[in-house]
DNA sequence: GCAGCAAATATGATGCATCATAATTTGATG
DNA sequence: CATCAAATTATGATGCATCATATTTGCTGC
């Protein structure tokens, strides 16, 4: 890791202006570092964190640390299973289960609100995220695959125009990153072809078919995660 | 207000226990009381919130203060216009409706399923709380009306057997809370007439029905929200 | 050698000193 | 009296000392 920053106490300032004018202060940089780490698989569920060894990483006191992982703690992409003991947690089959059913609801809106107003850049920007997509699958980068994936959900929320709804989505992903990285690292991964109804459904500007057909991708798209998940919780 | 806790750094413990086991600290019990003032309109939008001012009211060091209100920012339930200037932010007109499809969705899947596995006790449940609402409107009781309007919602949930759900909605409701307070306390209240069909729809076991009974509910119980927010929007 | 207790260590929680800077006040100057 | 700049104040950000306690280590006595 590398220091945040070299001088004494001068703030990072970041290049790219966040959507509600979040103020960069030293915890939401290490927020988002932390966040990325879940969402790449850098943190598997079950690793622990401390506050201190992390600061000392980051070159910051434990201020900034401490604010970012209580955020995380706040929105359960961390678990503090006892008082000291910060952890990644592992998901359940029931917890998978639900927050799939709100995926649905969602990103069904995202989706359906996307295809209604999608304009020809839209579909395009949609497009090269697929066809980027299946070069990676095609070269078998499973990472960038899943971030690739990713960010093809995120683009319709973004289309939509629903900034709102992708922050909820986005604390959604942040718990299911650890997850799916962890899925996807150690098997298959055919989570590519759902995507090319939803892309066919924008063509036409169909929403109702686009709420489906991103539904069929996180219901059968995920069926490797809830395979996963109730081998796992069979052998404990 | 009043000190937290009389000992020089003893906690306050509390004698409900949280969902995910959440080790209350002083930051958490601070939060737990801003979302109060937040969700019961004793923060009104615009209000301007001072860490050391709080600090002082609560009787604690500012560090707790700072983690609740950082927390608060984060979820957006409070906005730092400025780097020093932390407020209970106006809600938009977009905003709304945004927030509006979501819940619609959100809310249509705890219906759904709360409707699906109604028990009597769960349905007794309802009944109670929307009776009490009478009782609180028939007295012209509006804060409590609007206590009792909430737990309507949040009944629902809970009895659908959602927790990750109750999370989601519940930052959301924090976010209106001061919206709904201020539209309640200057006008009208019809939010009671749109749970009958809900409650209806519950006896039956009727999940679709159910749904659509709580989306009636958000659109035109909310209606008047609306209303308000476009005469302030065009004002100015 | 091992049970059990004590010391040391680790670690998050809390309080607080200090910093940087934005807002406000003040006072000199014209 | 108006204006503008310097001083003061206010306030969140950061770093860090200290606390409480859980965990680990290690020593003692049997």
């Amino acid at each position: 890791m590398w220091p945040l920053s070299p001088s004494h106490t001068g703030l990072q300032r970041m290049d790219y202006q966040l959507d509600t004018l979040e103020h960069d202060n030293l915890g939401s940089t290490v927020y988002q570092l932390l966040c990325n780490d879940l969402l790449q698989g850098r943190l598997q569920p079950g690793a622990r964190l401390k506050i201190r060894e992390l600061a000392e990483q980051l070159g910051t006191s434990v201020t900034p640390v401490r604010d970012a992982i209580l955020r995380l703690v706040q929105e359960q992409a961390l678990a503090m299973q006892s008082p000291r003991d910060i952890r990644v947690p592992h998901m359940t089959v029931e917890r998978y289960l639900e927050i799939r059913a709100i995926r649905i609801r969602l990103e069904g809106l995202a989706a359906e609100t996307a295809a209604n107003k999608a304009e020809p850049a839209a579909i395009a920007r949609l497009e090269d995220i697929v066809q980027r997509n299946a070069v990676a699958m095609a070269a078998q980068d499973i990472a960038l695959g899943c971030a690739l994936n990713q960010q093809f959900h995120f683009a319709l929320v973004d289309i939509a125009g629903l900034p709102f709804l992708h922050g909820i989505l986005y604390r959604i992903w942040l718990q299911m990153g650890p997850l799916i990285a962890a899925v996807y690292q150690q098997g298959g991964s055919a989570m590519l072809d759902y995507h090319y109804p939803v892309l066919q459904a924008m063509r036409q500007r169909d929403g109702a078919a686009a709420a489906l057909a991103i539904g069929d991708d996180i219901l059968s798209g995920g069926q490797a995660i809830l395979l996963h998940l109730q081998a796992r919780q069979r052998a404990g």
